[in-house]
DNA sequence: TGTTTTTTTGCAACATTATTGCATTTTTCT
DNA sequence: AGAAAAATGCAATAATGTTGCAAAAAAACA
């Protein structure tokens, strides 16, 4: 109930009714959110503008994150880990089902290490996983 | 020379200026490949619709796979292993610089066995990796 | 609590990116 | 070369994302 005041408040943001509501929906979503998901559940009762600017404030703060996707669209998740603001290091797995399409962060699966050329350093990594989810199989 | 010719028609398709000349900027291009570099290095000798709809061809005949980003472009890159046609299998470790926000498509860093929850079964994977490239550094 | 300051929101307009149908052109096959 | 098939360009349309500015809401402060 007050885990969002606490979010909100901890990232020094007003508390207004649409970042209650979107904010809201990402605690109580097991996978990731497109803008069209959150669009969608939220009613119309925001502008669309609205939900962009939300968005982006939270991933700046650090509260979410983006995920990569091989279509156009941009997927967001909560960030589990300690993001501080302007500076995500969550090593994510995501998975997305071939079947329903939904998209799964997965918290407890961790990233292999990887090793690279000579040359390169590695700040993030995400690896996305396409497949037959567990309900779908 | 005749390599372009030879994927085509490997890939049964007609051979027209604009397939040659985009899957050339393939061929010659280390990295992915956005629609928008495919305009600009074409200069505008084709209609958009065409660039399009040749990448979907590509696609969909297994001769290019897109990446995953985080923004929401679309990269697509030459398949290096034996695709066919509406199945692609490469497992790709792609490597974004922040620096010089280039995709390189790393080809010779295998991805790691990854172990997933019971239920699910893995297709594809792909792995992002952000950092600092070897030119950047 | 009421007032001021700051921040956020909604609207409108605009920009960019992607898609579809259809007539014309190009390519392929014989 | 001629017929059939496929690809292209154009126009219109849709979907998606961005910006400026005035109104509204939230925070700060007395």
């Amino acid at each position: 109930m007050d885990q969002l005041l606490d979010i909100l408040k901890k990232n020094q943001l007003s508390v207004t009714e649409g970042r209650k509501k979107i904010l809201g929906l990402f605690l109580n979503s097991p996978g990731a959110l497109a803008h069209a998901d959150i669009e969608k559940n939220t009613d119309a009762s925001f502008d669309r503008v609205t939900v962009y600017r939300t968005l982006q404030t939270f991933v700046d703060k650090g509260i979410i994150h983006n995920i990569p996707t091989t279509d156009n669209s941009i997927l967001y998740a909560l960030c589990k880990d300690n993001c501080e603001a302007g500076h995500h290091h969550d090593n994510h797995v995501h998975f997305i089902c071939d079947v329903c399409d939904k998209t799964i962060c997965m918290d407890h699966v961790s990233v292999p290490e990887i090793k690279l050329p000579k040359g390169f350093k590695q700040r993030q990594a995400d690896v996305v996983i396409s497949g037959v989810c567990s309900d779908c199989k």
